[in-house]
DNA sequence: GATTCCATGTTGCTTTTTTTCATTATTGAG
DNA sequence: CTCAATAATGAAAAAAAGCAACATGGAATC
């Protein structure tokens, strides 16, 4: 059957409101089922749907066909896709159905943004500079920053790399007071106007460490590193939507810690084998997890 | 009928990537020819799948399971909403895509999956809870959890709700012990085994308070809670890929903020000027920038 | 070399879906 | 009003799809 091949675009959802207004009796019944509960439509069994509509089931294949599909599973699919895309909520549900859909779409569009943007040369030159240190400081404030900071120590000493993540600006001072050369710092911010990460940086690289920024182009921060991935991402206006800025943090985060790893190679497996074996002792299914939950 | 049946959310395109590179044989191959053509599975029957994979028709079954799915309808389904929202991230099958791609396609799967399948429902319930409550506090450890559980207090102070994230097992424990009704405790965890989380959870309920768990379906931090949002991303053994689990919870933290901050609505917007205001007193062009850094 | 375990296939059963055919409304012309 | 003609619907059986139980063979382990 090549038919499957051809699919044609079949607005389902679109159908179903015209027959729920204007099909016969049954046919009015199932369309109202399912669009009042289109979740349950997709993963119920014929009989089910059957009942729910007090139609017979022979009734909700030729409506399938009606709406265009070749029966009852290609039309499941069709309402799930439908569904998936359009929003769960295929009658409006009030102000919160688009939620989901913001933070999706500001998520997606900054991580698109970082991934696209990132200056593999810059990464390699990260990933050398952090494979060589004696240890990693990773500086951040401000929410967002500090989550990065913090995810970016997570990450290194996995692979065996000594890092530590410094989120108090005080610490970040003394910290880097006491840099030397071969130390590596790390600096994340948004704005790139943090006082105290700024001037940690400044300190850590009068006193001979590398410096590395993820912030913003031509801020106080990306002058005072040596080495900058700079970003911008739009905040938009709306007050009550979430930063995507974080999903970009962590991407970049992501990026340099893949970096590094391919470059320790064997060793960094076998730490990670066994940080992952002590998490098994307590948890029978450890495969299918990540390190560290 | 409130036999909404819960349908955890499940990143089968992650999943399908890791068992794509390392499944087994019979795995491999189906993981493989999903990816080459996920259109044509999503239609074919389980003997054609079976067919063009080289494979018996109960491997597609089992494989259907590992993947979290309940059996090949579910698959199909999870399929064909994947297909439909990040239908254009899912080519890069090959393992030949760089790091940034790699990482993307990851974070967009994930992402997609958690908006895709959270119960608005039960995300209304879990807003009310936490608009109604004297204090929230936040668990997770691990890492990706625990990152999650101090941007929930991040974003739920800055909307005046009085929030804590206790990352240490041992004050988990003791935080939980001094609840009482009116409290509501979050708890993080991919593996949903995290002992000292699940205790705390146990205990803060025992004394009165409402628990909320994003976690695994089915583990005992999802039995513990009173209100649970299940997910499933699963890891596999790609040792160096890092985990897509923190940006789902991240998203379902931004998706949980946001609907606490739409209940709370005009306070929150002052809330949130005064925030931005005082930021604003060190950083000149503070309304371009995320509250927070 | 024996044993255990794991992945996979074979067979047959259950559930789900569709077809076939009979029955019941519905409509409109006489 | 009545009687086809047609459309809509349902019951039952057939077909298809999906799945469980068991069998087998080969790799890992002792």
């Amino acid at each position: 059957m090549i038919a499957t091949l051809q699919r044609p675009a079949i607005d389902v959802v679109a159908r179903l409101r015209e027959i729920a207004a204007s099909g016969s009796r049954s046919d009015q019944r199932l369309a109202a089922e399912i669009l009042a509960d289109p979740d349950f439509a997709t993963h119920a069994a014929i009989d089910r749907l059957a009942e729910r509509a007090e139609v017979s089931e022979p009734t909700v294949t030729r409506f399938c066909r009606a709406l265009g599909c070749s029966g009852l599973r290609d039309f499941k699919v069709r309402l799930a896709q439908a569904v998936a895309t359009t929003g769960r909520y295929i009658r409006p549900a009030g102000r919160e159905g688009g939620a989901p859909q913001l933070i999706a779409a500001g998520a997606h569009s900054a991580i698109e943004t970082v991934c696209g943007a990132i200056d593999a040369d810059d990464l390699a030159r990260a990933a050398d500079l952090i494979v060589a240190a004696r240890m990693v400081r990773a500086y951040g404030s401000g929410g967002a920053s500090s989550l990065a900071a913090i995810e970016l120590e997570n990450r290194l000493f996995r692979l065996g790399v000594l890092a530590a993540s410094h989120v108090d600006g005080e610490v970040q001072q003394m910290t880097a007071a006491a840099a030397e050369p071969g130390i590596v710092v790390v600096a994340y911010s948004v704005s790139g106007e943090i006082r105290s990460v700024i001037e940690a940086v400044a300190t850590a690289r009068l006193y001979g460490a590398a410096a590395i920024a993820f912030t913003a182009p031509g801020s106080h921060l990306a002058a005072a590193a040596s080495l900058v991935f700079p970003f911008r991402i739009d905040e938009g206006t709306d007050i009550f939507r979430p930063s995507p800025a974080r999903y970009a943090l962590l991407a970049m985060t992501d990026m340099l810690a893949m970096s590094v790893a391919e470059r320790i190679g064997a060793p960094a497996v076998e730490r990670m084998r066994r940080i992952k074996h002590h998490q098994a002792l307590s948890n029978r299914d450890a495969d299918r997890l990540p390190l560290g939950d």
